[in-house]
DNA sequence: ATGCATGAGAC
DNA sequence: TCTCATGCATA
């Protein structure tokens, strides 16, 4: 048996929600769409954008296919995995009702509008979708930092600091709710005014240095969190403590967690400068989400669709589903992150 | 490190 | 319905 899996957090149920929650909404989407390069399809993709080019998406898309390397994959490959982990909350009372319905097939509404909006300006840039991080750490470093729960774990020497501050306080469920992170950065900015790029890159890479140096991974600093108290900020997932480091968040998102995730390293590093003073020791079944998993040939011609037309309608995804015989909802889900990623930080290219 | 997914809030 | 912030699951 070799399951060794870094517990995560896993305790993210929306409960408290901050009064209001107004980002730079829009004007952080003006700044994204300025910074954005002009399109070279645009016109013509709305005047007709039906079957026609669909098919030549499609066709497009084949002929990479083909290009490439088949997969043995199945259209609608989903895993299932059953596997009991019995993984707690970091509420005390853990009767967090995770209430997730994976089955989500119930999306046969057609209605033919949508919003107003023209996203014509949606190209590509010359390096869009995703970029590589100079990171070696390894991901599997130390075998024991359950927030919350008193798994036995045999907590490595240099964890012991940060073992110390999370188990000391694990009472409140204070859990942020995920939209209430934010900062007024729009208009009255009084607090921690610090909208630079520059800055967020810099800091985002002497975290992940001080982490590392630390000894805490990515998922120990995301629960390490809720131990903070900060109000309206519970524990975060080793996804997001990752995608800060490697800047692949929305600025605002970063600029949001920039100060939380600066007050938990000033407090971890504390913490550790007090433990190295004193040489004292510390001794230290539900169902899981699927992830459905499109195969390389479907991916490929929903990205040449999305090269045409990055917005469909309704509609148009099911018509794209249908093709590929995958569900509404994964395509619908699809072109939703595929625009996030698209989106999503294309600020280190703009700065 | 990243792909697919959920959910609240904004349109 | 979309966006955005986040997360679980997985490569």
């Amino acid at each position: 048996m070799m399951s060794m899996n870094s517990k995560q957090p896993f305790s993210m149920h929306p409960i408290l929600h901050e009064p209001k929650y107004n980002p730079l909404h829009s004007s952080s989407e003006a700044i994204r769409r300025a910074c954005l390069p002009t399109p070279s399809l645009q016109g013509n993709i709305f005047a007709g954008f039906d079957e026609t080019l669909l098919q030549r998406a499609e066709a497009l898309a084949a002929v990479d296919i083909v290009a490439q390397k088949s997969h043995p994959f199945k259209p609608d490959a989903t895993y299932h995995t059953m596997t009991t982990m019995t993984s707690m909350t970091c509420t005390p009372t853990s009767s967090s009702g995770h209430l997730h319905h994976p089955s989500v097939l119930g999306s046969h509404h057609h209605h033919h509008h949508h919003p107003g909006h023209h996203q014509s300006s949606q190209g590509m840039d010359g390096d869009l979708l995703d970029h590589l991080t100079p990171s070696g750490i390894s991901l599997g470093g130390m075998g024991g930092s359950d927030v919350c729960s008193s798994a036995s774990h045999n907590h490595a020497a240099h964890m012991s600091a940060i073992n110390h501050m999370q188990h000391h306080h694990h009472q409140q469920s204070m859990n942020m709710h995920p939209h209430s992170l934010s900062h007024s950065s729009m208009g009255g900015n009084g607090g921690e005014p610090e909208p630079d790029p520059r800055e967020l890159e810099s800091f985002a890479e002497r975290f992940k240095q001080r982490r590392i140096k630390l000894g805490v991974t990515q998922a120990d600093v995301g629960s390490a969190l809720a131990n903070l108290k900060i109000p309206g900020v519970g524990c975060l997932s080793q996804s997001t403590i990752c995608r800060f480091e490697s800047l692949t968040l929305s600025h605002n998102n970063m600029v949001a967690l920039k100060p939380i995730l600066e007050a938990w390293l000033e407090e971890a590093e504390r913490a550790q400068r007090e433990k190295m003073s004193k040489p004292e020791i510390f001794n230290g079944g539900d169902k899981k989400r699927k992830r459905t998993s499109i195969a390389a040939p479907e991916k490929r011609s929903l990205e040449a669709y999305f090269a045409v037309q990055p917005r469909p309608s309704s509609e148009k995804i099911a018509a794209i589903a249908e093709k590929l015989d995958l569900k509404k909802n994964v395509v619908r889900v699809w072109f939703c992150n595929q625009r996030q990623k698209q989106k999503r930080m294309k600020f280190s290219a703009a700065h």
